[in-house]
DNA sequence: TAGGATAGCTACCCATCAGTATGGTCGAGG
DNA sequence: CCTCGACCATACTGATGGGTAGCTATCCTA
């Protein structure tokens, strides 16, 4: 993603981007922030890939082509790593809602503004973190600040739609189980798109707030022709094919 | 930690249910099957608890009140168990595709009998095993079964889709993208479960199926009377509270 | 009542990994 | 040239936890 400072390739085998800092052996920059947020960035990446508890710092380190001891000297623990990481990623959708208060339309369009962000954040790389910190893998104090971000986007969310029920631009609805599923279904997102990047998370996020949107149910004037029954039968497969 | 044997009470702590079937310790069903029930929920549970890395063989053990030991008496590996948990709760699912296979009724309905079959699945004592288990904690082989049941699954749902945009008892729409967003929504809903059992799985997977059939936007006829602007903005809380 | 199968326990091994002690290198300032 | 401090490596510790070796107790069968 950034290769900083002119030093030519050196590393050759991995076809990540973002070339480690620390390559840049000779003009090396002493700025700590960019540092340690290569080291975030990097650990991230590794969490994406192999999981929490399947990731060692000394992975993370190899990674960055530096050893652990290096790692902690930017970061105090692991926990802290992946905090971090749930931290960043949450931001971005705290900006969404900040950038949607002074919109001036009904809140189903706000909602749809969020939603959009939502899911381009849970395709990002701290996606993964964000999505999957566990509160079992942290300390009590971590835990309770991490759930507390949770629901503050959790209620931001309820809101919008209870505004939306309000102003007329959202049908009426239980807020609550209606943030639970739309949250849901972004946030499954980082489960999947790590196999599957044929779409960007923005293309993601405008098929699933297209399908909140209209709903399963045919609307009158819609495409759909009629209620034609009819093919509800299909030939019965032989064997059904568990293939991938 | 464990006082075996035929000690009556000695377990008056966990409230949970399912006493293990070691307390009947005179005539105690030699049945294995039962027992290796038992140590899969056993394990469901704890995984359920603490999550997969986080809960020893040690802790299913002691909560079964017998020895690590016993516990290979009846599995092979961790690994293994994780991947019975998870076929646990795929079966439930694998079963409500064959329930509705024979409905005579529209795509869309049998879809969201699939549906509510699905969310009771995942708020299920087995839900948390099925939708968190990790290609990345499991053997390669296992994590090829894994997908493969889990493609099976969301090819099932997307078929249900094509099916209903067929006989026109489902909106126009892209089934892969609509399947994902749909079964998302679901799978989310072992991660806020646990700690929200105020609804049932079958309440819950009801009201979301509600969400997923209406859609946000209000219906012509529908009880949201028009398009009432003025709640726009609301008085500007001072201080947005985080709490939980 | 011997003998085998079943079922469970005690005690152990060992790989992994978070985190650290310690010491070396390099640039900057004196 | 010398020293200080920032930065990073080598090499270690300590604990956790998956998995096993081998003994023991109970029951069923003959």
């Amino acid at each position: 993603m950034n290769s900083r400072r002119a030093s030519p390739p050196a590393a050759g085998k991995q076809p990540e981007t973002a070339a480690s800092p620390w390559r840049a052996s000779r003009e090396r920059l002493r700025d700590r922030a960019l540092k340690r947020e290569a080291v975030i960035r990097a650990a991230a990446r590794e969490f994406n890939r192999k999981g929490y508890h399947n990731t060692s710092l000394d992975d993370i380190a190899a990674r960055l082509e530096v050893t652990k001891p290096t790692v902690y000297y930017y970061v105090t623990s692991k926990e802290q790593l992946l905090f971090q990481c749930f931290v960043a990623g949450v931001e971005q959708i705290r900006a969404a809602f900040r950038d949607v208060r002074h919109l001036e339309v009904p809140a189903r369009e706000r909602l749809n503004a969020v939603l959009r962000h939502y899911g381009e954040a849970v395709a990002s790389e701290f996606g993964w973190c964000m999505v999957r910190a566990e509160d079992q893998d942290l300390s009590p104090a971590m835990s309770r600040h991490i759930k507390a971000l949770k629901s503050e986007i959790d209620h931001g969310i309820r809101r919008l739609i209870r505004e939306g029920v309000q102003d007329g631009s959202i049908q009426p609805c239980d807020p609550k189980m209606t943030a639970f599923a739309l949250a849901g279904a972004l946030n499954w997102i980082a489960h999947w798109y790590r196999e599957d990047q044929s779409l960007t998370g923005a293309q993601i996020a405008a098929a699933f707030v297209a399908v909140f949107e209209g709903g399963l149910r045919p609307r009158a004037g819609s495409a759909a022709p009629a209620v034609r029954r009819g093919t509800r039968r299909r030939p019965r497969r032989p064997a059904q094919a568990v293939a991938r």
